[in-house]
RNA sequence: GCCCCGGUAGCCCAACGGCAGAGGCCAUGGUCUCAAACACCAUCCAGUGUGGGUUCGAAUCCCACCCGGGGCACCA
């Protein structure tokens, strides 16, 4: 059988080349290489079922980058694990009457073998998994550092509580709509005493940095970072509250506007904050125990409704405007957020709709101190419609008669700050990190609680804290942590007095795993540290990081927070883990994201099955840009067979023997090739790979033309437009691109071929067109020499016959020229 | 309500402020075939969401609006 009547048969080239490549080993990254260092990550899998055609797309798009930069000569650490601790794996055991264990690992390992299949470029000499011993010990370790510096702390306070999954959230983890973003469930509060980790210490830091990571990173994850972090300006203001005991107690509050402070009519303190409870009188203690009770039952789906009527108790007492001297009331109100800012307000109800929708509910007083002028909506006294835009301050003491917010604003700081009544201040909607889980499949939390010492560290060298069989145990949440119940675990002698201690039941949240498994790749399997340090300067930080956006506020920023963490312990010297940021889009069919009930999920396993690998990693890549959702349902993998097998085709129609010059054959297409190889080096740094596909195409095509009518199979320049193919799919479709290598008489592996280097002087063409425009119209066309002068240019164009004609009877203006290309002439009658 | 992103042929998508079309899908015609599929060749198709502005020149920059998608949202 000749090589012209072979057929490609994607089934038989992935058993064929999977077999090769394990023998060859190309993508391991070797530390003491001499070539300069790419880290390029995809976001580490969580082990539920097979992959995915979201996990297709991911690696597809992320390993055109990987496997381009070993083409270009870099050393490329592409590593893969798994996240494999967590709370999906704790409920499918429960469902299943099962041990988390069994179920992740099983999984890993079908995950693992369909990566393989895959051909997915990742140095499989370093895989992990998190809910690994040797792993987990060092997320443990982790931990025990942060705490030494202060950055986990303990405290009691309200808490996100799922009521289906029987554990706390962290914020992040709370839907907008106040549901379980694992879950679905409605959020409640509950109060406990939670670990935290000290985000806020970095809050300034996590908002400068993003200045450095706009350029390299979606404005969507940027903007959505910046909005969470939510830093504004202001001033802590002074009020004193006159208690029923008779004393005075001083309650800073937080405001942005304190330039209206005069119109500061009563004073609002969060319901469920401990201070309600401690200046309530007694005449309305029993009023406000029962708003508590109430609000409490509410789940944050109905307190964060903006349209819901506002609700609240008069605690009873009175406080000074530091400014007017007047008595305004204190309320309480679930409005006002317990734990932003200092947890009560001033109510300024004429330039807040907040406060003036409750300042109307409960018949408070209303004063207007800026007039915004005629054309706004009116006075908020009337109107109950606040103001809030610049305007003449009024009823304001010293502030009457500025017109400008800003002033008033730095003038009303000032004075504060004179009298001693307050001062400017900075607030973040960002809270602290909390994350204690109540649950088994985690990593547990290193402390021991002794009646003595307290909260004592366990020692370094009684890491790791390992996790209980709890083997055929009942895992069903039960609102505390199941290890609870392992009691020959739970009770040890403290560390510091040897007396009786217990040890922390609760679990890590997953997401400190994932903050630090980047750092783990650089020396996973060192038993002495968490990660080498030397590596981690070496390697980092990760050149490209490819992952989704539903990430955006989560992962990524307690990523970036663990990086600068880890920086201040002079472990890394670097301190944004992260330096190109590409967010893939979702696959979706017919319009809709992929879901059991919708029907349309798109099996992966089926699509490879049908299409082979290569077939559906092209439709992936050429669908459109990365960051774009991509509908299967508009897509047509066929197309990319028929277009894989016209490629492969190639490779069999070259007669000439590898080696060949290249420098004696059709100068033509040669042109094509070298054009081509050169422009797609510019799309893949700017991560426009479905562009580089098209080019591919193209290629193919001045390549099949070349064979069949032009220059004949036997030029070499075809065979060098081949091997450009070739190596051009090498990124996107690795099977393909090995079968071709191979019929074109050479060894494998196409992947570590190298790129071609673009001859420049292919890049020039001996001429081109000019365009010549009357009135920015085109009217004519020239074929002039790329070098042509600006002058030549403008008295070819003024000589052309067409335009002489056009041009007569008319005063020319004014002539533009931008040589070679183009000439515009304006001119009038 | 606030903040992002997008809107180009029937469809998916290209186009440093300079000829609106690179590539693909679909469709149609042809070559090949007993026929079909494949392959190959060819053809068809929009003036860039709307309205203004800047410019010699705008899909591209600016303003307003419409539509679609996403994020945040009682954060004082």
């Amino acid at each position: 059988m000749s090589e012209q009547d072979a057929t490609y048969d994607a089934e038989a080239m992935q058993e064929k080349w999977r077999a090769v490549w394990d023998e060859i080993d190309p993508f391991t990254a070797h530390d003491d290489s001499p070539r300069e260092k790419r880290y390029a990550l995809t976001m580490f899998p969580y082990p539920s079922g097979d992959l995915h055609m979201g996990h297709a797309e991911v690696t597809a798009l992320h390993d055109v980058i990987a496997r381009y930069w070993w083409q270009r000569g870099y050393e490329v650490l592409n590593p893969i694990g798994w996240d494999s601790f967590g709370l999906p794996a704790e409920n499918a055991a429960i469902r299943n009457d099962a041990h988390p264990a069994d179920y992740t690992y099983g999984n890993i390992e079908t995950q693992a073998a369909s990566f393989k299949k895959y051909a997915v470029s990742f140095d499989w000499s370093r895989r992990l998994h998190t809910s690994d011993v040797e792993y987990y010990k060092w997320t443990q370790w982790l931990f025990l550092k942060f705490h030494e510096l202060g950055l986990a702390y303990r405290k009691n306070s309200p808490v996100n509580w799922c009521p289906n999954d029987q554990t706390v959230l962290a914020n992040e983890q709370v839907l907008a709509d106040g549901s379980c973003e694992r879950c679905g469930a409605e959020v409640t509060k509950r109060e406990l005493t939670q670990w935290y980790f000290r985000t806020t210490a970095y809050a300034q830091e996590l908002l400068d940095s993003l200045d450095d990571l706009q350029p390299t990173w979606s404005d969507k994850v940027v903007n959505a970072q910046r909005n969470w972090i939510g830093r504004s300006e202001g001033a802590h203001v002074d009020f004193s509250m006159h208690l029923a005991s008779g004393e005075d107690r001083t309650v800073s509050v937080y405001t942005t506007r304190p330039d209206t402070l005069y119109g500061a009519t009563f004073m609002v303190v969060a319901a469920d904050a401990a201070l309600a409870g401690e200046i309530v009188a007694p005449d309305q203690r029993a009023a406000y125990d029962a708003y508590l009770a109430e609000i409490r039952k509410a789940s944050d789906i109905d307190r964060m409704s903006t349209e819901r009527p506002k609700t609240g108790v008069d605690l009873g007492i009175t406080a000074t405007n530091p400014v007017t001297g007047e008595q305004i009331p204190v309320w309480a109100a679930d409005y006002v957020l317990a734990d932003y800012g200092t947890g009560a307000i001033m109510a300024v109800p004429a330039h807040d709709q907040r406060d003036l929708d409750f300042a109307k509910q409960f018949d408070l007083p209303v004063r207007r101190v800026v007039d915004t002028g005629p054309d706004d909506t009116g006075n908020p006294e009337e109107t109950f419609i606040a103001t809030t835009g610049d305007g003449t301050y009024v009823n304001s003491g010293p502030l009457d008669g500025m017109t400008d917010k800003a002033t008033g604003v730095s003038a009303t700081i000032a004075e504060l700050e004179k009298n001693g009544l307050g001062e400017g201040a900075v607030n973040f909607r960002l809270r602290d990190w909390l994350l204690s889980r109540q649950r088994y499949w985690g990593a547990p939390i290193p402390i021991i609680h002794c009646p003595v010492d307290g909260e004592v560290p366990v020692p370094e060298d009684q890491l790791p804290v390992e996790l209980p069989e709890l083997r055929g145990a009942d895992l069903k949440p039960k609102g505390t942590s199941p290890l609870g119940g392992a009691s020959e675990w739970v009770n040890v002698a403290c560390p510091n007095c040897g007396g009786p201690a217990t040890r922390d039941t609760d679990t890590m949240d997953t997401f400190v795993d994932s903050s630090w498994y980047f750092f783990r790749f650089l020396s996973p399997q060192d038993q002495t540290q968490a990660f080498d340090t030397d590596l981690a300067n070496a390697w980092g930080p990760i050149d490209l990081y490819v992952g989704g956006d539903e990430h955006a506020v989560l992962h990524l920023l307690y990523a970036r927070f663990f990086t600068k963490a880890l920086r201040d312990m002079g472990l890394v010297n670097w301190d944004e883990p992260f330096s190109a940021y590409l967010s893939q889009g979702k696959v979706i069919n017919n319009g809709r994201k992929m879901s059991k009930s919708l029907g349309n999920g798109v099996s992966l396993g089926d699509q490879l099955a049908e299409f082979g690998v290569d077939a559906v990693r092209l439709t992936l890549v050429f669908a459109g840009p990365p960051e774009d959702n991509i509908d299967w349902a508009d897509m047509s993998p066929g197309g990319s067979v028929r277009f894989l097998q016209r490629a492969w085709r190639l490779s069999g129609d070259v007669t000439s023997a590898p080696g060949l010059d290249p420098m004696t054959g059709d100068v033509a297409l040669r042109k094509v090739t070298h054009k081509t190889l050169h422009e797609v080096e510019g799309l893949i740094e700017s991560h426009r790979f479905n562009v580089v596909v098209a080019r591919t195409m193209e290629l193919v095509n001045a390549t099949r033309k070349g064979i069949d009518s032009g220059c004949g199979p036997r030029d070499p320049a075809v065979r060098e437009a081949v091997e450009a193919v070739a190596i051009l799919l090498s990124l996107v479709a690795p099977y393909t691109a090995e079968e071709m290598w191979e019929r074109l008489g050479h060894e494998p592996t196409v992947a570590r071929a190298g790129w071609p280097v673009v001859d420049e002087a292919l890049l020039v063409d001996d001429s081109m067109t000019a365009v010549v425009q009357v009135q920015g119209k085109v009217k004519a066309r020239l074929e002039v020499s790329p070098d042509i002068s600006e002058a030549d240019l403008e008295a070819a164009a003024m000589t052309d016959a067409r335009i002489m004609g056009l041009l007569e009877g008319k005063t020319i203006k004014k002539v533009i020229v931008r040589a070679p290309k183009l000439v515009n002439i304006v001119a009038e009658a």
